[in-house]
DNA sequence: CAGAATCCTTTACGATACTG
DNA sequence: CAGTATCGTAAAGGATTCTG
């Protein structure tokens, strides 16, 4: 394949793209590679997200078929959610951005300084 | 590595994903993988970005290292947008992702559908 | 043709309080 | 503890128009 037009106008690239362009999604998809956990758990391994929004975008993931509910009877409740193995999947791609970043990460902030330095960051 | 911690809490890994969490960057710099491009002809190969947001990402883009913005002189204007040699060390992992979507896209899809049928669709 | 300027709509996200 | 319900804000994205 020499144009990308081939890549980019396939509808399922565009669904790779859109499952990344939010904020949680691969965080979460992320933070559950070890294994079942529960709401709770995972708020306090990621920080910084909402109760709502943690819900959300696991129902979300639920939808997609990435991530799978687990409720167990009783009180109080348990409630675990895991990575389907579609969402196992997933995994590898993340994590190559994952190395990306230990690699490059710190050129992308360094440039970013740059920028605002001179004028031309988007603050 | 075992646990995740170390990775989530890394902001490298954060900003990481907050490069992808939008819907445009990571399309971008695909669309610029094949060597320079003009604005226009970038919009052509994307499809439904708005010439704001053309501007915008691409300028985004340029403040984070990735790209880099050549314009020459003359009438009528001619600007070429390239990928820097950090730029394109993002190729590879979005390509994964790329990958990644061509096998399992329609399995997403499926799931989808699926949901919806069910209800639990996020209509 | 590049892109800046405006205006507008949507929604993602966050904070908080409440229920079983 | 899990999850919902509300409310509020900020920002992203889109459509359009105008200028060098």
């Amino acid at each position: 394949m020499t144009t990308d037009h081939g890549f980019l106008a396939d509808c399922r690239a565009r669904l790779a793209f859109d499952l990344l362009a939010n904020t949680w999604n691969a965080v979460l998809v992320w933070a559950l590679r070890d294994g079942p956990a529960r709401p709770g758990e995972l708020r306090e391994r990621i920080g910084g997200i909402s109760p709502k929004v943690l819900t959300e975008t696991l129902r979300r993931l639920q939808s997609d078929g990435l991530v799978e509910r687990r409720a167990y009877a009783g009180s109080p409740p348990r409630v675990e959610y895991t990575l389907t193995g579609l969402g196992r999947t997933l995994l590898e791609p993340i994590e190559a951005f994952g190395a990306w970043a230990f690699e490059h990460g710190e050129d992308v902030m360094a440039a970013r300084d740059r920028a605002e330095a001179t004028g031309h960051g988007r603050d």
